[in-house]
DNA sequence: GATGAATGAGGCTTCATTCAT
DNA sequence: CATGAATGAAGCCTCATTCAT
């Protein structure tokens, strides 16, 4: 008689498991860890803490994750994946290069009001430690997401959409770059982001700073 | 009995003494703070790897900085402080606003390549731990600098050379944000930063972005 | 409703169960248990790579015995059980005693053949924690062996056959620490026992030892 | 000004300093290791229990040892030093090889009424746990004990005073082994040790053991 | 000033054991 | 019987910080 569906693998710590089977708790973990860190950040929490968030014992941590760094790996991987399956999303989908650059914006900034906590372990943590985006799946992730965005701008330079000269890649990054800042002062409250309105106007005001840059579209210099 | 010309204040432990009166071994310290956090980040490192690359006895940094967060605080304020200053400088300099805030672009890549140590732990490190840049000198010098290169977005509206309409701290968070991602995929070699040919360019390619945006001059978009 | 064969009384967890009635799975555990035991040492091991080498869950140990210790008294009692019916066997057969204690030097010798990982266990690990030899079954076991082996050398002094004057006790302990030590260096290689027989000839070798001692018959001292 | 006597270098952690010029503290952690160890095992006991035997901090045990393991290490180093020293001394000193080697085994013995603590770490732990004596410092140590006495076996041997024939390292090995369970059943009070007059007779015992072996002079086998 | 021995709280990790299925 | 998820106490080790010299 096949346990069909129940059929469980051994935990496979730390290895992704089938989404539809995962056990509950780990994911309840995951959820716990992009919370505390982005509250507390990685330094600052401690196991206990994530556990704690989650609602489970101390050592089934270690049960599901190798160790605090692996949670860490973990957590960000699957923003990451979320983030770049989005982009991806939008890179294959209709619309002009500008559209579609302006679109990963806008879901950017969109994210950041749905899931604060996740944005901000984006923001504040991924990448930041050294070696962290200098090596190991992050790294990769992050040169896709890089990737798929430079590709963008490659298509709408081919169709002379965008300004050609510029190194796809270096806009990619600025792009991003620009995105994650903006985001950062939203998150930092130096940017009044209290109403919807005023968020939804940044998000506009980011959209229009990487389209069209500063300079007046006729500007006398 | 006035022990004039060595009269010391009290070491003053973390108070920024006069430069010309610094102990040479505080100045070592500082310098060997920024390599170590920029190699292995803050929490990364201890303050034995901080005093064994300044080539001092570790009691000796808790003689000069009250713990290990003041002396990071110490080498952010003196990083960014070197950074602000410039950028004052170039702020109040001649030029029109967009070329002053190209020629803020410049000096950061610049930056880059004199000191990569430093930008790193500016880059990486600043602002990056959650209650880091929420609070405490670092976020009032990082505001400072936003402030700034805001002005001067705002000068440059005023004269009708910069778009209006664009909220000049989402550009400078932006213009800031595009050069730090910028800055960042250089020093991850994600792009070719070699020669001194490359890494010129890719400065005109982000002084290129940041001032005019993705979107061709007449787009057909 | 009496299930007449298969009646098997309650686990009995941790009591010998009977030989033919054991389950599989109980067996299969303890001979996992001296493998790992003898590789990895009681401390050196966790309850999982008994299961794991005995190929049940780890859950299942705690089915046939109460804890860990209690596994290792198990093994302990099993395999000293063996060697003391052994001895037992071979001290109320025939021969001198003489002749009865070389055979058990022989047998012991033997033994390393047949199962060094059995042996390694009772040599390393037996009583060599304070505390064990101290108390418990353990010592209770070790204290008959030699009882069994000073009885020997006993009847042999009655004989004449055996020098008078010796501590029995102190004879046996000798003639089983010569033993052991004899199989230690064998087990860790010290002594050349690629082949039969130099594994042959170590025995003699020990056998000779611990009966003639070490002074030349005539000895001129 | 050469500060001669008080130059300390480096801690050195975990290297065997200048005995002179030892800290007086880390002396008194090795000492209070010897007792802990073989008081509660090196398994059960804590590094806390050592620290406080010490009566110093727990930090300072790391200062002066890499860890528990290597605090073990040494502990086993200085005492088997101390053994094959004094072996050593014996050894090159007057008398026949069987003198000698008696001298051996009533040095042995009457350590352990000096110094019971230390005979029991030896007994009771060096080498009992696998990969202990089969590999690093402790196994090299031990095989030298084992040659010195081969050695003295030898020169007998060649003197015609000890029978020829048997091998030197079985013989050293069995002495050895024979001593130490000797020593244990002692320790272990399986034999009344509690005058002096007892022990001193047990002590007899194992060196006609081990020279005379167990066989009548005359035997009639 | 300078040194590094000494301190001890904090936190990660392990793993024996329990228990629901 | 069998499984392995879940628990949590225990203990090793790190490292910021203090202090006597």
């Amino acid at each position: 008689m096949p346990r069909a569906r129940t059929a469980r693998r051994a935990p496979a710590r730390d290895a992704a498991p089938d989404p539809l089977d995962e056990p509950e708790k780990r994911r309840a973990i995951l959820h716990a860890a992009v919370r505390v860190f982005a509250e507390k950040g990685y330094h600052g929490c401690r196991i206990a803490d994530v556990a704690r968030a989650a609602g489970v014992a101390y050592g089934l941590v270690y049960h599901y994750f190798r160790n605090k760094e692996a949670l860490l790996e973990k957590v960000f991987e699957e923003q990451w994946a979320l983030f770049l399956a989005a982009v991806r999303a939008i890179a294959e989908g209709p619309g002009s290069a500008g559209e579609r650059l302006a679109g990963v914006c806008r879901f950017s900034v969109d994210v950041l009001k749905t899931a604060p906590a996740a944005v901000r372990v984006l923001m504040l943590e991924v990448a930041r430690t050294p070696n962290s985006l200098r090596a190991g799946t992050n790294r990769q992730t992050f040169e896709e997401a890089l990737g798929v965005i430079a590709g963008m701008v490659r298509e709408g330079q081919a169709a002379g959409e965008l300004r050609a000269g510029l190194d796809p890649l270096v806009a990619a990054a600025g792009l991003l770059g620009a995105l994650e800042m903006s985001l950062t002062i939203l998150v930092l409250d130096l940017l009044p982001s209290g109403s919807e309105a005023e968020v939804e106007r940044a998000k506009e005001q980011v959209v229009d700073l990487v389209l069209h840059g500063l300079r007046a579209a006729r500007s006398p210099g």
